[in-house]
DNA sequence: GCAACCAGTATACTTTTAGTAACCACGCTA
DNA sequence: TAGCGTGGTTACTAAAAGTATACTGGTTGC
């Protein structure tokens, strides 16, 4: 729960699932998230290994989030808490 | 993470694992938990259909705490994300 | 030159969660 | 009858998590 607990965590890597994205466009995935939590919450993804942070180009300043393998199994785990909420009634 | 979240209620859930266990038992099987903690957890599990409260109440007052069958459903996804913490070096 | 977008940073604030300490009523035992 | 253990409750504080808003310095397009 330290690990990958919290309001976003889950969100985030969910959202990486189908490939590299930018910080923007993830801050608008997830909606009602402050860029100060998805900035904080990727830092904290970033050096627990489960995603990487790749700077495209400097000239535009871009940014791109991945999910490491490792953040696969995670994101394995989370799909099956996920499925057991949907069975039960919450 | 809403559900299963937080500090206590997964480590409550492990410890009732192996039969209904008393109130006071289950405080001091968490070490740092506070009376309050224990029983504001017990009564959100409780609510959620994870845990059974029952008082034996054999005059000494005595209540034990017991897990479902659906509370055992949620345990075995918490030990899949305990078997992944471990893989890895966290 | 201006607006809008990019990836953040800074600061102040509110809400939620965790934790402490003291107390109650009851029963048992020395 | 004093002190312990039982299962709580109440009132409070501290810390963590989250929100809001403004700001920087650069880029792109008109």
């Amino acid at each position: 729960m330290r690990i990958l607990g919290g309001k976003w965590k889950a969100s985030i890597l969910w959202h990486l699932k189908d490939g590299p994205v930018r910080f923007n466009e993830l801050s608008r995935m997830l909606g009602g998230a402050s860029k100060k939590m998805v900035d904080q919450r990727l830092k904290e993804l970033e050096v627990q290994g489960l995603v990487t942070r790749e700077v495209i180009c400097d000239r535009p300043i871009a940014v791109t989030y991945e999910i490491t393998e490792f953040g696969r199994t995670a994101l394995d785990i989370l799909e099956k808490l996920k499925d057991w909420t949907e069975e039960s009634d919450f």
